[in-house]
RNA sequence: GUGGGUGUAGCUCAGCCGGUAGAGCACUUGGUUGUGGUCCAAGAUGUCGCGGGUUCAAGUCCCGUCACUCACCCCA
Protein backbone atom coordinates (compact mmCIF):
# COMPACT_ATOMS: atom_id res chain seq x y z
CA UNK A 1 0.00 0.00 0.00
CA UNK A 2 1.18 2.88 -0.84
CA UNK A 3 0.47 6.88 -0.39
CA UNK A 4 -2.12 9.03 -2.60
CA UNK A 5 0.69 10.42 -3.70
CA UNK A 6 4.01 9.72 -6.38
CA UNK A 7 6.98 12.03 -7.13
CA UNK A 8 6.93 14.45 -10.51
CA UNK A 9 6.44 12.87 -14.11
CA UNK A 10 10.50 12.00 -15.20
CA UNK A 11 12.15 12.48 -11.23
CA UNK A 12 14.82 9.54 -10.76
CA UNK A 13 15.04 8.90 -7.64
CA UNK A 14 17.35 6.30 -6.10
CA UNK A 15 17.13 4.13 -2.76
CA UNK A 16 19.19 1.40 -1.36
CA UNK A 17 21.59 -0.65 -2.89
CA UNK A 18 21.38 1.92 -5.98
CA UNK A 19 21.65 5.10 -4.18
CA UNK A 20 24.60 3.52 -2.46
CA UNK A 21 26.24 2.84 -5.76
CA UNK A 22 25.32 6.72 -6.58
CA UNK A 23 27.04 7.90 -4.18
CA UNK A 24 30.11 5.76 -4.40
CA UNK A 25 30.88 6.73 -7.80
CA UNK A 26 30.43 10.78 -6.71
CA UNK A 27 32.96 9.34 -3.93
CA UNK A 28 35.04 8.03 -6.40
CA UNK A 29 34.86 11.46 -8.74
CA UNK A 30 35.67 13.67 -5.75
CA UNK A 31 38.84 11.87 -5.46
CA UNK A 32 39.52 11.91 -8.77
CA UNK A 33 39.03 15.83 -9.03
CA UNK A 34 40.98 15.90 -5.67
CA UNK A 35 43.72 14.49 -7.11
CA UNK A 36 44.50 16.66 -9.96
CA UNK A 37 43.70 19.73 -7.97
CA UNK A 38 40.30 20.64 -8.34
CA UNK A 39 38.28 22.68 -5.78
CA UNK A 40 34.50 22.17 -4.74
CA UNK A 41 31.88 24.50 -5.09
CA UNK A 42 28.05 24.04 -3.68
CA UNK A 43 26.04 26.47 -5.44
CA UNK A 44 22.33 27.52 -6.22
CA UNK A 45 20.27 25.34 -8.09
CA UNK A 46 17.96 28.56 -9.58
CA UNK A 47 19.20 30.92 -11.22
CA UNK A 48 18.04 34.43 -12.96
CA UNK A 49 16.45 32.85 -15.71
CA UNK A 50 18.40 35.63 -17.88
CA UNK A 51 21.61 34.01 -16.98
CA UNK A 52 20.49 30.88 -19.14
CA UNK A 53 19.08 32.92 -21.82
CA UNK A 54 22.48 34.26 -22.10
CA UNK A 55 24.71 31.96 -20.92
CA UNK A 56 23.14 29.05 -22.91
CA UNK A 57 21.70 31.30 -25.83
CA UNK A 58 18.36 31.88 -27.19
CA UNK A 59 18.41 29.24 -29.92
CA UNK A 60 19.20 26.16 -28.30
CA UNK A 61 16.29 23.69 -27.46
CA UNK A 62 17.41 23.52 -23.72
CA UNK A 63 16.32 27.33 -23.21
CA UNK A 64 13.74 27.58 -25.90
CA UNK A 65 11.17 25.06 -24.72
CA UNK A 66 12.83 22.58 -21.92
CA UNK A 67 13.39 25.17 -18.80
CA UNK A 68 11.48 24.87 -15.55
CA UNK A 69 10.50 28.61 -15.25
CA UNK A 70 8.51 30.36 -12.44
CA UNK A 71 8.08 33.31 -11.18
CA UNK A 72 9.12 34.46 -7.29
CA UNK A 73 6.78 36.05 -5.07
CA UNK A 74 9.09 39.18 -5.55
CA UNK A 75 7.78 38.82 -9.54
CA UNK A 76 11.46 38.07 -10.22
CA UNK A 77 11.48 35.08 -13.12
CA UNK A 78 13.70 32.24 -11.45
CA UNK A 79 14.49 29.16 -13.56
CA UNK A 80 15.81 25.67 -12.28
CA UNK A 81 18.98 25.15 -13.88
CA UNK A 82 19.09 23.04 -16.67
CA UNK A 83 22.83 22.79 -16.92
CA UNK A 84 25.73 23.83 -15.04
CA UNK A 85 28.37 25.73 -17.16
CA UNK A 86 26.55 29.08 -16.89
CA UNK A 87 25.97 28.89 -12.92
CA UNK A 88 29.58 27.42 -12.24
CA UNK A 89 31.02 30.88 -14.27
CA UNK A 90 28.22 33.23 -12.65
CA UNK A 91 29.69 32.36 -9.77
CA UNK A 92 33.60 32.01 -10.07
CA UNK A 93 32.99 35.50 -10.98
CA UNK A 94 30.56 36.48 -8.65
CA UNK A 95 33.20 35.29 -5.61
CA UNK A 96 36.14 37.03 -7.24
CA UNK A 97 37.82 33.27 -7.21
CA UNK A 98 39.59 34.69 -11.00
CA UNK A 99 41.44 37.29 -8.83
CA UNK A 100 42.44 35.64 -5.79
CA UNK A 101 44.35 32.74 -6.95
CA UNK A 102 46.52 31.74 -9.79
CA UNK A 103 44.54 30.92 -13.45
CA UNK A 104 42.86 28.44 -13.81
CA UNK A 105 40.30 28.64 -11.32
CA UNK A 106 39.94 24.64 -11.06
CA UNK A 107 36.46 23.87 -9.55
CA UNK A 108 33.85 20.83 -9.48
CA UNK A 109 30.07 20.66 -8.24
CA UNK A 110 27.21 17.56 -8.43
CA UNK A 111 23.92 18.02 -7.88
CA UNK A 112 20.63 17.37 -9.83
CA UNK A 113 19.51 19.60 -13.14
CA UNK A 114 16.23 20.00 -14.67
CA UNK A 115 14.80 20.34 -17.89
CA UNK A 116 11.08 19.63 -19.44
CA UNK A 117 11.43 16.92 -21.74
CA UNK A 118 9.65 13.48 -22.11
CA UNK A 119 10.80 10.69 -20.20
CA UNK A 120 12.28 8.04 -21.35
CA UNK A 121 14.82 5.88 -19.47
CA UNK A 122 17.93 7.38 -18.80
CA UNK A 123 16.36 11.01 -19.38
CA UNK A 124 14.79 12.49 -16.74
CA UNK A 125 12.90 15.91 -16.01
CA UNK A 126 15.62 15.91 -12.41
CA UNK A 127 18.52 14.52 -13.27
CA UNK A 128 21.86 14.34 -11.56
CA UNK A 129 25.20 15.49 -13.08
CA UNK A 130 28.97 15.76 -11.76
CA UNK A 131 30.41 19.42 -13.58
CA UNK A 132 33.91 19.90 -13.48
CA UNK A 133 35.23 23.35 -15.13
CA UNK A 134 38.98 25.00 -15.43
CA UNK A 135 38.45 28.99 -16.00
CA UNK A 136 41.29 31.25 -17.41
CA UNK A 137 43.53 30.16 -20.05
CA UNK A 138 43.00 28.90 -23.57
CA UNK A 139 46.27 26.63 -22.47
CA UNK A 140 45.19 23.12 -24.92
CA UNK A 141 46.58 21.22 -21.42
CA UNK A 142 43.87 21.68 -19.31
CA UNK A 143 41.73 20.92 -22.62
CA UNK A 144 43.31 17.41 -22.11
CA UNK A 145 43.59 17.44 -18.46
CA UNK A 146 39.38 17.55 -17.77
CA UNK A 147 39.34 14.80 -20.67
CA UNK A 148 41.69 12.66 -19.44
CA UNK A 149 40.20 13.37 -15.24
CA UNK A 150 36.37 12.24 -17.02
CA UNK A 151 38.68 8.95 -18.60
CA UNK A 152 39.72 7.92 -15.75
CA UNK A 153 36.74 7.80 -13.75
CA UNK A 154 34.82 5.91 -16.15
CA UNK A 155 38.31 3.68 -15.75
CA UNK A 156 37.70 3.64 -12.27
CA UNK A 157 34.39 2.39 -12.25
CA UNK A 158 35.41 -0.26 -14.06
CA UNK A 159 33.73 0.70 -17.47
CA UNK A 160 35.53 -0.29 -20.53
CA UNK A 161 33.31 0.26 -23.57
CA UNK A 162 32.99 4.15 -23.01
CA UNK A 163 33.83 6.18 -26.41
CA UNK A 164 35.37 9.73 -26.26
CA UNK A 165 34.00 11.47 -29.70
CA UNK A 166 36.28 14.89 -30.42
CA UNK A 167 35.37 17.68 -32.60
CA UNK A 168 36.34 21.28 -32.86
CA UNK A 169 33.80 23.46 -33.39
CA UNK A 170 36.16 26.67 -34.25
CA UNK A 171 36.05 30.36 -33.04
CA UNK A 172 34.51 33.48 -33.30
CA UNK A 173 37.29 34.02 -36.09
CA UNK A 174 36.70 30.85 -38.16
CA UNK A 175 32.96 29.81 -37.07
CA UNK A 176 30.42 32.52 -38.60
CA UNK A 177 32.58 32.13 -42.16
CA UNK A 178 31.77 28.26 -42.20
CA UNK A 179 28.41 28.58 -40.18
CA UNK A 180 27.68 30.55 -43.77
CA UNK A 181 28.71 27.91 -45.83
CA UNK A 182 27.31 25.46 -44.45
CA UNK A 183 23.80 27.31 -44.70
CA UNK A 184 24.10 27.87 -47.95
CA UNK A 185 24.86 23.79 -48.58
CA UNK A 186 21.85 23.22 -46.08
CA UNK A 187 19.05 25.42 -47.60
CA UNK A 188 19.81 23.27 -51.10
CA UNK A 189 18.80 20.07 -49.28
CA UNK A 190 14.94 18.14 -48.98
CA UNK A 191 14.44 18.73 -45.44
CA UNK A 192 11.35 18.90 -43.23
CA UNK A 193 10.25 22.29 -42.28
CA UNK A 194 11.48 22.33 -38.45
CA UNK A 195 14.79 21.38 -39.99
CA UNK A 196 15.08 24.24 -42.43
CA UNK A 197 14.02 26.64 -39.33
CA UNK A 198 16.67 25.09 -38.06
CA UNK A 199 19.26 25.94 -40.88
CA UNK A 200 18.41 30.11 -40.18
CA UNK A 201 18.87 29.18 -36.35
CA UNK A 202 21.29 27.02 -35.23
CA UNK A 203 22.41 25.32 -38.89
CA UNK A 204 25.51 23.06 -36.95
CA UNK A 205 22.84 21.33 -35.11
CA UNK A 206 21.80 19.93 -37.92
CA UNK A 207 24.38 18.17 -39.04
CA UNK A 208 24.09 15.59 -35.80
CA UNK A 209 20.59 14.59 -36.99
CA UNK A 210 20.07 10.88 -36.55
CA UNK A 211 17.40 10.14 -39.14
CA UNK A 212 18.99 8.26 -41.98
CA UNK A 213 17.15 10.34 -44.32
CA UNK A 214 18.74 12.91 -43.71
CA UNK A 215 22.07 12.08 -43.00
CA UNK A 216 22.02 10.24 -46.42
CA UNK A 217 22.15 14.12 -47.87
CA UNK A 218 24.75 15.32 -46.15
CA UNK A 219 27.46 13.03 -46.89
CA UNK A 220 28.98 16.28 -48.92
CA UNK A 221 28.71 18.90 -46.63
CA UNK A 222 31.15 21.18 -45.56
CA UNK A 223 32.75 20.12 -42.26
CA UNK A 224 34.37 22.97 -39.45
CA UNK A 225 37.38 20.55 -39.40
CA UNK A 226 38.25 21.58 -42.77
CA UNK A 227 37.67 25.29 -42.32
CA UNK A 228 39.58 25.80 -38.50
CA UNK A 229 41.58 29.35 -38.72
CA UNK A 230 45.40 28.46 -38.07
CA UNK A 231 44.86 29.10 -34.07
CA UNK A 232 42.40 26.87 -33.79
CA UNK A 233 43.72 24.06 -36.38
CA UNK A 234 46.92 24.36 -34.31
CA UNK A 235 44.96 24.56 -30.79
CA UNK A 236 42.84 21.66 -31.63
CA UNK A 237 46.33 19.69 -32.73
CA UNK A 238 48.13 20.36 -29.67
CA UNK A 239 45.24 18.34 -27.86
CA UNK A 240 45.04 16.03 -29.60
CA UNK A 241 48.64 15.51 -29.29
CA UNK A 242 48.47 15.79 -25.37
CA UNK A 243 45.91 12.75 -25.31
CA UNK A 244 47.78 10.33 -27.22
CA UNK A 245 51.08 11.13 -25.14
CA UNK A 246 48.71 10.09 -22.30
CA UNK A 247 47.39 6.71 -23.80
CA UNK A 248 43.62 7.85 -23.85
CA UNK A 249 41.62 7.06 -27.26
CA UNK A 250 39.07 8.77 -29.05
CA UNK A 251 37.43 9.06 -32.52
CA UNK A 252 37.58 12.28 -34.64
CA UNK A 253 34.32 13.36 -35.27
CA UNK A 254 33.53 16.38 -37.45
CA UNK A 255 29.83 16.31 -37.25
CA UNK A 256 29.63 16.04 -33.75
CA UNK A 257 27.77 19.15 -32.79
CA UNK A 258 26.66 19.98 -29.03
CA UNK A 259 23.16 21.82 -27.78
CA UNK A 260 24.88 24.65 -26.08
CA UNK A 261 25.43 27.42 -28.20
CA UNK A 262 28.37 28.61 -25.94
CA UNK A 263 31.33 26.06 -27.39
CA UNK A 264 33.98 26.97 -29.19
CA UNK A 265 37.15 25.04 -29.60
CA UNK A 266 37.23 21.58 -28.45
CA UNK A 267 34.27 19.56 -28.07
CA UNK A 268 33.40 16.21 -26.83
CA UNK A 269 31.34 13.45 -26.11
CA UNK A 270 31.18 10.38 -24.21
CA UNK A 271 29.04 7.79 -25.86
CA UNK A 272 28.41 4.43 -23.95
CA UNK A 273 26.68 1.56 -27.07
CA UNK A 274 25.03 -0.08 -24.79
CA UNK A 275 22.70 2.48 -23.73
CA UNK A 276 19.90 3.05 -26.88
CA UNK A 277 18.92 6.62 -27.77
CA UNK A 278 20.78 7.99 -24.07
CA UNK A 279 23.99 7.01 -25.27
CA UNK A 280 25.64 10.36 -24.42
CA UNK A 281 26.94 9.98 -20.93
CA UNK A 282 28.44 13.14 -20.45
CA UNK A 283 30.11 15.49 -22.42
CA UNK A 284 32.00 18.82 -22.70
CA UNK A 285 33.90 21.82 -24.26
CA UNK A 286 35.51 25.04 -24.24
CA UNK A 287 33.36 28.31 -24.10
CA UNK A 288 36.07 30.63 -24.38
CA UNK A 289 33.57 33.55 -25.14
CA UNK A 290 31.03 32.67 -22.11
CA UNK A 291 31.95 35.03 -19.58
CA UNK A 292 31.73 37.91 -21.66
CA UNK A 293 28.02 37.28 -22.88
CA UNK A 294 27.25 36.82 -19.05
CA UNK A 295 28.49 40.15 -18.35
CA UNK A 296 31.64 39.34 -17.15
CA UNK A 297 35.75 39.60 -18.18
CA UNK A 298 37.02 38.27 -20.96
CA UNK A 299 37.90 34.58 -19.50
CA UNK A 300 38.69 31.05 -21.41
CA UNK A 301 36.80 28.30 -20.01
CA UNK A 302 36.46 24.32 -20.39
CA UNK A 303 34.62 21.81 -18.66
CA UNK A 304 31.90 18.52 -18.61
CA UNK A 305 29.09 17.68 -17.39
CA UNK A 306 28.50 13.73 -16.84
CA UNK A 307 25.66 12.26 -16.12
CA UNK A 308 25.31 10.25 -12.79
CA UNK A 309 22.04 8.27 -14.30
CA UNK A 310 23.19 7.39 -17.63
CA UNK A 311 26.36 6.61 -15.94
CA UNK A 312 24.92 3.76 -13.03
CA UNK A 313 23.00 2.45 -16.42
CA UNK A 314 26.30 1.85 -17.93
CA UNK A 315 27.46 0.47 -15.01
CA UNK A 316 24.41 -2.30 -15.20
CA UNK A 317 24.61 -2.84 -18.85
CA UNK A 318 28.33 -3.54 -18.82
CA UNK A 319 27.65 -5.48 -15.71
CA UNK A 320 31.05 -3.32 -14.60
CA UNK A 321 31.34 -4.76 -11.17
CA UNK A 322 31.79 -1.68 -9.14
CA UNK A 323 30.25 -1.74 -6.18
CA UNK A 324 29.92 0.20 -3.00
CA UNK A 325 31.93 -0.45 0.49
CA UNK A 326 29.89 -3.06 2.35
CA UNK A 327 27.14 -1.70 5.03
CA UNK A 328 27.87 -4.35 7.19
CA UNK A 329 30.87 -6.69 7.42
CA UNK A 330 30.38 -7.88 11.34
CA UNK A 331 26.61 -8.41 12.51
CA UNK A 332 25.74 -9.13 16.37
CA UNK A 333 23.20 -11.70 16.95
CA UNK A 334 22.31 -11.34 20.61
CA UNK A 335 20.65 -13.84 22.84
CA UNK A 336 19.18 -11.87 26.08
CA UNK A 337 19.00 -8.54 27.33
CA UNK A 338 22.62 -8.05 28.72
CA UNK A 339 24.02 -9.87 25.44
CA UNK A 340 21.81 -7.21 23.74
CA UNK A 341 23.68 -4.60 25.36
CA UNK A 342 26.83 -5.90 25.25
CA UNK A 343 26.72 -6.24 21.68
CA UNK A 344 25.32 -2.73 21.07
CA UNK A 345 28.45 -1.22 22.53
CA UNK A 346 30.29 -3.69 20.53
CA UNK A 347 28.83 -2.67 17.20
CA UNK A 348 29.60 0.84 18.24
CA UNK A 349 33.11 0.14 19.05
CA UNK A 350 34.01 -2.07 15.66
CA UNK A 351 32.42 1.16 14.38
CA UNK A 352 34.95 3.89 15.55
CA UNK A 353 37.93 1.14 14.47
CA UNK A 354 36.30 1.57 10.81
CA UNK A 355 34.44 -1.49 10.76
CA UNK A 356 31.07 -1.46 9.76
CA UNK A 357 28.84 -2.86 11.90
CA UNK A 358 25.07 -3.95 12.88
CA UNK A 359 22.80 -5.82 15.30
CA UNK A 360 19.61 -7.46 15.39
CA UNK A 361 17.22 -5.20 16.84
CA UNK A 362 13.66 -6.28 18.13
CA UNK A 363 14.38 -8.87 20.55
CA UNK A 364 14.50 -11.29 17.81
CA UNK A 365 15.29 -15.15 18.47
CA UNK A 366 17.99 -16.72 17.68
CA UNK A 367 16.78 -17.79 13.97
CA UNK A 368 15.38 -14.60 13.01
CA UNK A 369 18.30 -13.15 14.18
CA UNK A 370 20.86 -15.41 12.14
CA UNK A 371 18.80 -14.63 8.86
CA UNK A 372 19.27 -10.79 9.60
CA UNK A 373 22.91 -11.50 9.66
CA UNK A 374 22.60 -13.56 6.83
CA UNK A 375 20.62 -10.71 4.76
CA UNK A 376 23.12 -7.78 5.87
CA UNK A 377 25.87 -9.29 4.02
CA UNK A 378 28.37 -9.33 6.77
CA UNK A 379 31.52 -11.44 6.58
CA UNK A 380 30.96 -12.43 10.19
CA UNK A 381 28.18 -13.16 12.97
CA UNK A 382 29.03 -12.56 16.69
CA UNK A 383 26.66 -14.79 18.22
CA UNK A 384 26.73 -13.87 22.54
CA UNK A 385 24.26 -15.94 24.95
CA UNK A 386 24.04 -16.37 28.52
CA UNK A 387 26.79 -19.39 27.99
CA UNK A 388 29.47 -17.24 26.36
CA UNK A 389 28.81 -14.64 28.71
CA UNK A 390 29.09 -17.03 31.74
CA UNK A 391 32.82 -17.92 29.94
CA UNK A 392 33.48 -14.66 29.09
CA UNK A 393 33.59 -14.77 25.04
CA UNK A 394 31.14 -14.66 21.86
CA UNK A 395 30.87 -17.30 19.31
CA UNK A 396 32.62 -16.07 16.16
CA UNK A 397 30.73 -17.03 12.93
CA UNK A 398 32.15 -16.75 9.05
CA UNK A 399 28.75 -16.79 7.34
CA UNK A 400 30.12 -18.39 3.53
CA UNK A 401 31.85 -21.08 5.54
CA UNK A 402 29.96 -21.67 8.75
CA UNK A 403 33.21 -21.86 10.72
CA UNK A 404 32.53 -21.02 13.93
CA UNK A 405 35.39 -20.73 17.19
CA UNK A 406 34.79 -18.79 20.58
CA UNK A 407 36.90 -15.45 21.23
CA UNK A 408 37.16 -14.34 24.61
CA UNK A 409 34.89 -10.85 24.82
CA UNK A 410 38.00 -9.08 25.29
CA UNK A 411 39.63 -9.90 22.02
CA UNK A 412 37.02 -9.39 19.31
CA UNK A 413 37.61 -6.47 18.05
CA UNK A 414 41.03 -6.91 17.78
CA UNK A 415 40.51 -10.20 15.93
CA UNK A 416 38.14 -9.24 13.86
CA UNK A 417 40.18 -6.67 12.43
CA UNK A 418 42.33 -8.96 11.70
CA UNK A 419 40.60 -11.18 10.02
CA UNK A 420 38.86 -8.93 7.82
CA UNK A 421 42.04 -7.80 6.95
CA UNK A 422 42.66 -11.25 5.37
C1' G B 1 6.92 18.14 -27.99
C1' U B 2 5.64 13.83 -32.15
C1' G B 3 4.52 8.61 -33.08
C1' G B 4 4.28 3.49 -30.95
C1' G B 5 4.21 -0.21 -26.66
C1' U B 6 3.15 -1.63 -21.54
C1' G B 7 0.64 -1.10 -16.52
C1' U B 8 -2.14 -7.88 -12.55
C1' A B 9 1.20 -9.76 -5.22
C1' G B 10 7.43 -6.71 -2.74
C1' C B 11 9.96 -8.52 -7.83
C1' U B 12 9.50 -11.09 -12.79
C1' C B 13 5.30 -12.40 -15.23
C1' A B 14 0.75 -15.91 -16.81
C1' G B 15 -4.52 -15.14 -17.09
C1' C B 16 -7.94 -18.30 -23.91
C1' C B 17 -14.04 -16.51 -26.86
C1' G B 18 -16.08 -11.38 -20.78
C1' G B 19 -18.16 -15.77 -15.83
C1' U B 20 -15.83 -13.25 -9.89
C1' A B 21 -7.35 -13.83 -9.78
C1' G B 22 -2.61 -17.44 -10.40
C1' A B 23 2.91 -19.15 -10.81
C1' G B 24 8.10 -18.63 -9.65
C1' C B 25 11.17 -15.83 -6.55
C1' A B 26 10.81 -12.94 -2.05
C1' C B 27 8.08 -12.85 2.79
C1' U B 28 5.95 -15.27 7.69
C1' U B 29 5.74 -19.65 10.79
C1' G B 30 7.18 -24.60 11.89
C1' G B 31 10.57 -29.01 11.24
C1' U B 32 15.62 -27.24 15.07
C1' U B 33 15.02 -26.08 23.75
C1' G B 34 21.48 -21.61 21.01
C1' U B 35 22.56 -21.09 14.49
C1' G B 36 21.56 -18.11 8.76
C1' G B 37 22.29 -19.46 3.70
C1' U B 38 20.44 -25.45 1.39
C1' C B 39 16.07 -28.97 2.19
C1' C B 40 10.83 -30.21 3.75
C1' A B 41 5.86 -28.54 5.39
C1' A B 42 2.23 -24.91 6.23
C1' G B 43 0.68 -19.77 5.69
C1' A B 44 -0.13 -14.53 4.49
C1' U B 45 -0.31 -10.91 0.53
C1' G B 46 -3.87 -7.75 -4.56
C1' U B 47 -8.35 -1.07 -4.72
C1' C B 48 -5.88 -6.24 -11.74
C1' G B 49 -2.52 2.08 -12.35
C1' C B 50 -6.87 5.56 -11.78
C1' G B 51 -11.89 7.37 -13.54
C1' G B 52 -16.02 6.57 -16.49
C1' G B 53 -18.91 3.58 -20.14
C1' U B 54 -21.10 -1.10 -22.42
C1' U B 55 -23.04 -5.72 -20.07
C1' C B 56 -26.93 -9.96 -15.99
C1' A B 57 -21.52 -10.11 -15.36
C1' A B 58 -15.24 -6.45 -16.97
C1' G B 59 -8.32 -8.02 -15.18
C1' U B 60 -10.43 -9.15 -20.15
C1' C B 61 -14.35 -4.79 -24.56
C1' C B 62 -14.75 0.96 -25.33
C1' C B 63 -13.40 6.15 -23.90
C1' G B 64 -10.54 9.29 -20.92
C1' U B 65 -6.50 9.96 -17.64
C1' C B 66 -1.84 9.03 -15.01
C1' A B 67 2.81 6.53 -14.93
C1' C B 68 6.61 3.83 -17.22
C1' U B 69 8.91 2.48 -21.75
C1' C B 70 10.85 2.46 -27.36
C1' A B 71 12.07 5.59 -31.51
C1' C B 72 12.27 10.68 -33.10
C1' C B 73 13.53 15.22 -30.94
C1' C B 74 16.86 16.68 -27.01
C1' C B 75 21.11 15.78 -24.23
C1' A B 76 23.29 14.01 -19.09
Amino acid sequence: MSSSFQAPKGVSEYVPPRADLFAAIRSAFAEQARLAGYGYLELAVFEDTNLFRRGVGESTDVVSKEMYTFEDRGGRSLTLRPEFTATVLRAVLEHNLHKQGALPVKVWTTGPAFRAERPQQGRYRQFYQLDLEAIGTEDPRVDAETIALAARWYASLGLTQVRLLLNSLGCRECRPGYRTLLQEFLRGLDLDEATRARIEINPLRVLDDKRPAVQAQLTGAPLMADHLCAACQEHHDRVRELLADLGIAWEDTPRLVRGLDYYTRTTYEFDHPLLGAQSGIGGGGRYDGLAEDIGGPALPGIGFGLGLDRTILALEAENAGFEAAPRCEVFGVPLGAEAERRLFALADELRRAGIAADTAFGGKKLKGAMKDADRSGARFAVILGERDLAAGEAQLKELATGDQTAVPLTDLTSTLRERLSR
